[in-house]
DNA sequence: GCTTGACTTAGAGTTGGCTCTAAGTTGTAA
DNA sequence: TTACAACTTAGAGCCAACTCTAAGTCAAGC
């Protein structure tokens, strides 16, 4: 598929496209004849793991590393295995900060609607 | 307190604090006979709050209008209250996500592991 | 009374992650 | 055979959220 079919179903702009493989998430992208990007299914699969790191909160040159790795083949896979792993770990830590914060929000909000009763039967 | 102990206590660098009070998050800080800023309690406890929007994704600009509200006295306790309703709701939506990509992490995790498995026997 | 160090300000610089522009090429359709 | 739309590139611009710099003020200790 094109650039613009692979913008529509990643739903990732066809500039983040061009940025993602200047900075090496995307590479070996093929092309038609014309020289235009050519996409596949498998383009796709990685974009959208690239997506999942990304809006787990791994930055790009940390998403940047494991793409190199991933591109040096089957004897980094106990390597990326292991950041990911790291990841899983912060992004439990990171979840669990989370449902902490939205406890003590909803307390707030409890106190808010308290303070409003008072005020009315005021 | 001065700035940078109210630097350490809450874990702000004193830039960040600065800059806070220059886009109004922090407002009427008080001064000493030095012109120095000097912190409260009530202050702590107010970029506590404001740490916890904006770890939990609120941008500061929306922070701001919390700010500008709560400036604003009691009249406004209704409307900062559906701003914390409204938070928490995103809030509890994106940990859900969150999860379901953790979910998904784990899956990636465990297939590396029977990979590497079959890679260790052959 | 002078040095030192922590503060003050306005405004410039940085970082991450895009987002857009300008200039050029290519394939198709009138 | 030229007009057009969609692509290409390098590099500039933008936005959020800081982070730092330069120049100046002030209180305390020597």
């Amino acid at each position: 598929m094109n650039i613009q079919k692979f913008s529509k179903v990643t739903n990732v702009s066809s500039y983040t496209i061009r940025y993602y493989e200047k900075i090496g998430l995307l590479k070996n992208i093929s092309r038609n004849s014309s020289g235009h990007r050519w996409f596949t299914e498998k383009d796709v699969i990685w974009i959208e793991f690239i997506k999942r790191l990304k809006d787990t909160g791994m930055p790009l040159d940390n998403i940047k590393k494991y793409a190199d790795l991933r591109d040096e083949g089957a004897s980094t896979s106990e390597l990326r295995m292991k950041i990911l792993q790291q990841h899983a770990v912060t992004l439990e830590e990171k979840i669990s900060e989370e449902q902490f914060h939205l406890k003590k929000l909803k307390e707030k909000i409890e106190h808010y609607s308290e303070f409003i009763e008072l005020e009315l039967n005021a």
